[in-house]
DNA sequence: ATGACTGCAAAGCCTTTGCACGCAA
DNA sequence: TTGCGTGCAAAGGCTTTGCAGTCAT
C-alpha cells in the first residue's frame, strides 16, 4: 500500500500551501512527499516512523502541525480507517475517492468505489437540514486470511 | 437526545450477559441501564459522567470494561461518529439501525436511515474478498445554526 | 469458599502545546 | 531583520491495566 502515484498532488499541494501565505520548510515538504508516496490512508505515526530517521529528521510535532494545515486546505481528508488513531488521505482536485474495508483483526484493507453508493449519499445528504461537505464510508469484517 | 425508548433492550442484554456466563454486578447492570436511557451515540465519557455520582458510584474502568464485554455480545456497536474517541450505540435485535450526521462545529447530530444506500453497502459487501460484517456511514457538515 | 466484579490509581497510547533556536523571505 | 517553521520535551485526553477489597453464586 505506498509505491507511489502521484497524479500531481505534491505539486498542487506545495502550490496551495504558497498561496495561503506558508513558507516552505523543510518538515512540511517532507511531509508533502511523503503523501504524495501513500494511495491509500497513512496515520501520523506511520509518517513519523518513515520521517524520523531522515536527514535532518523530521519532528513529529511537525508531522502533525503540517497534516492540521493540509487537512484545512482540503490537500488531504481524514478518514475513520483505524478506530481511535487518526488516519490520512490525499484529496485529488478532481474529487475521484475511493472507500475502504477494514479487516477487524489485522487492520488489512482493501477499497472500492461505488457509483450507487455515492448516489444514495448524495441525494440524503440534499435531504438533511444540514449542510454535508464529507462523507465517511467504511465496511469492516475480516480478510480473507483471517476469516479461516 | 436522552430521554428513554428502551424496546426491550435492556432484558436482552441482561439475558444475553448472563447466557455467557456473567454475574449480575451492580456496575454492569447501571451500564445496562444507561445505555437503554439513550437512543443515539454515547462515549464512555458521557456515561462516566451519568454513573460517577450514583450510589454506590460506578468507576470509569468498569464502565470501559462493560462497554467492551457488550461489543464482544454484539449488545451494542461502535460508532465513529466522534473523532478520536468512542462512542457506541445499542444494537437492536432486529436489525434496525440509523445513520448519523455530525456537525463539525459543534457535534450537533442527526439521524437517518435509507433503504438504497443499505442496499448498495450489501451489495458491495457480497462483492468483497473480505467478510463484512458492519459498516460505518458518517456524514460531516454544519448543522443549520453553524452553518450561518 | 471461590472466583468474578469493582473502584482506584497508575501506566499507556496518541495528540497537542510551550519554548527556544534556526531559517525563509 | 522579522516572525514563521521546527524539534524537543512536557503536558493533555482518552483508554487500559494492576491490584486489593467486595460481592454474587
Amino acid at each position: 500500500m505506498a509505491t507511489a502515484v502521484d497524479t500531481g498532488w505534491s505539486e498542487h499541494a506545495l502550490a496551495t500551501l504558497r498561496a495561503a501565505g506558508y513558507r516552505r520548510g523543510g518538515a512540511r515538504t517532507a511531509v508533502v512527499e511523503a503523501l504524495a508516496r501513500h494511495d491509500c490512508s497513512v496515520t501520523p505515526l506511520q509518517l513519523d516512523d518513515e520521517l524520523r530517521r531522515r536527514d535532518p529528521p523530521v519532528g513529529r510535532a511537525s508531522i502533525y502541525r503540517a497534516l492540521e494545515q493540509f487537512e484545512q486546505l482540503n490537500l488531504i481528508r481524514r478518514v475513520e480507517t483505524t478506530r481511535g488513531a487518526a488516519a490520512y488521505e490525499r484529496v485529488e482536485p478532481d474529487g475521484h475517492h475511493h472507500h475502504h474495508a477494514v479487516c477487524h483483526a489485522c487492520g488489512e484493507m482493501e477499497t472500492f468505489e461505488d457509483r450507487e453508493l455515492e448516489r444514495a449519499i448524495g441525494r440524503i445528504s440534499k435531504g438533511m437540514t444540514f449542510e454535508i461537505s464529507e462523507h465517511d464510508v467504511v465496511l469492516r469484517g475480516l480478510c480473507r486470511r483471517c476469516a479461516d
